[in-house]
DNA sequence: TATATTTACGCAACCGATTCCGTTTGTACA
DNA sequence: TGTACAAACGGAATCGGTTGCGTAAATATA
């Protein structure tokens, strides 16, 4: 690193006080006009910038908040921090991103690099291993504005979390509306609370349609991955095991399902309809393309950073929580059949 | 944020100096063995942690990379980011990520805010507006290690690039080897360098096969996307312009081509091979499974940090800019032919 | 002319750590 | 008993800024 500039090299070079050169800069109207302009002349001239580490010390004050989440390969988590980058950068805050990976070690290193880097404030998803949560707990006692997304824990925290129940209802009503006797639900990992709420919706529109669920309806599918589910439905084809209908907990799952079923010489969508979760890109990319329950992950970051930096300049010391449940929106596409829509 | 636990305040509360405190912390033997024991369980029990930024501004060293990419939304650049987060968290560096989101205004900006706080090193990649370097090499000037990744540009710095040339040279030479008598190129936009490599490739392919090409073969795409690419593939279709094989600048091209040519009831990949570039996820998702270019995001983020690290880390005021040139890996699926391989 | 007020700037403390140089106290040696 | 030396710790400068307060010189007022 070469000599930087700082203000006292340029009081230095003006003959001058570093307190005036710093007041000359932020046009002080202490300091006359003729010293003012000599100081920006040469500090333009130097391409002078102000130390934000200096700044930030003194101010005691980052203009930075921290984000951790699991993983930026995932399309939604990736739209998440645009929506939070696109608000912070508008106010003139930095992000500074970390990803756990899933790991809970990592995440536990990543809140202690943010605390220690004195983040105003942080933006968290969990990660799938997370069970203990002492870690953000830790910091909200040091008093760091936490907001969490997507995934829902214990933490007594704000939160940003994705309709999950609604979003399962509303693709589940959608089948029955269009015409399913039988529905199969491709389920999540059950320690995560999306899976246990997309079920919960699932079971909940047939309940509100007054048709019986049994349990064989509800089928695990591992970690939703496409060549489990595909394993899993073409097994059910094999044994007889009759549906019409299938919601699954994300798309990768949904194509699983939908591949098993063509491969059975089944058609989608006038033997089995099929609805997944999340609105990939994929979706559309496949034949027939899928109807999905889209999540918002851009609003979902644009949300979040707005919550956030709004408690961080809260007077008070205590704020109370805020859930905000964002509304998911079932995109229609061809994997499901058409239903005149009067009502819907 | 409440009151932060300093030395100070550790000193104030055991009677003694700060100094002492700090070097009781790291077991200076000048420091009694009594002391150092009271002063690390008071400091356990306190939570007591160092701030990172009165470290970085005594130090002169911030411990933290930055990285400016265009879009994470894109699964390359996601993986890019993975590739350099797990290099640097295991060197115990910290990442600022920063999106220019395609936009030269914010990439300057994002090079300003890097700099205010001191970064110790920067990864880039240009946004395609850019073609003005000043702000980069005002960087370098500045004395910050720079390392640029997948995007060429003239600046005199160090590069991790992929071998587009190389991956659609080797692409072209399978589609001919193959059989295909007639190649269409579906070109990208040509202020893009990775445009230009690929339509090279694809052009020393055919030469050095001794086949001729003419000005038809090669057709501009606008920005790539599936729409655009059905309907100029579908145009040339009911031209009846002829070809057998089609090279697309990137994968969604390819999609969109070749679902031009499904809804022509030509086959693929008997009647038209179709190769694409990146290996995006939806290549798998697709019927047939997409023959694609892959290019390592993942390697090229890894290499970029180790880079940079080194040359963060040299004594040397100058340091001889690399070039690195990542090779691709041509993914053989089903939209090509298969061809009996004895040399490839 | 003496006093009050304004102008324009400098001094020094502060943010939270590190580290160079003392200084005090105790012990060893002659 | 006087000197030398080490052990154990404190003081103060430093990193690069901001800001409250003090003050000299210039101008205004009585």
């Amino acid at each position: 690193m070469k000599s930087q500039v700082t203000l006292k090299e340029l009081a230095r070079k003006l003959g001058i006080a570093t307190s005036t050169v710093s007041r000359a800069l932020k046009d002080n109207t202490e300091i006359s006009i003729e010293t003012r302009i000599r100081v920006k002349k040469l500090a333009t001239e130097l391409n002078y910038e102000p130390n934000a580490l200096a700044l930030s010390l003194r101010r005691s004050k980052t203009y930075t908040i921290g984000v951790i989440l699991p993983e930026l390969v995932h399309f939604f988590f990736s739209t998440v921090i645009s929506g939070i980058e696109d608000v912070t950068f508008s106010k003139e805050y930095n992000v500074i991103l970390c990803q756990s990976n899933e790991s809970l070690e990592r995440e536990i290193s990543n809140c202690k690099a943010l605390f220690n880097h004195r983040v105003d404030g942080i933006i968290a998803c969990i990660s799938k291993e997370t069970t203990n949560y002492n870690h953000f707990i830790a910091l909200q006692e040091k008093g760091i504005p936490l907001v969490f997304v997507d995934r829902e824990n214990p933490v007594d925290a704000s939160k940003i979390i994705s309709g999950d129940f609604n979003g399962a209802y509303d693709a589940t009503q959608y089948l029955l509306k269009s015409g399913c006797k039988r529905i199969i639900h491709l389920a999540g990992p059950q320690n995560l609370v999306l899976s246990q709420e997309r079920m919960n919706g699932f079971l909940k529109a047939h309940q509100e349609y007054g048709i019986a669920t049994d349990e064989n309806q509800i089928v695990r599918c591992g970690g939703g991955e496409t060549h489990e589910a595909f394993e899993i439905v073409r097994n059910l084809i094999e044994k007889k095991y009759l549906f019409d209908g299938i919601f699954a907990v994300n798309d990768m799952a949904a194509v699983g399902a939908l591949k098993a079923v063509q491969s059975a010489k089944l058609r989608v969508p006038e033997d089995v309809s099929i609805i997944g979760y999340s609105d990939w890109a994929l979706c559309t990319f496949i034949s027939p393309p899928l109807t999905t329950v889209q999540q918002k992950g851009y609003e979902m970051g644009t949300k979040a950073a707005e919550l956030l930096l709004k408690e961080m300049h809260s007077k008070d010391t205590f704020i109370e929580p805020s859930i905000i449940v964002l509304p998911t929106k079932l995109i229609l596409r061809e994997s499901t059949r058409i239903l005149i829509q009067n009502d819907y």
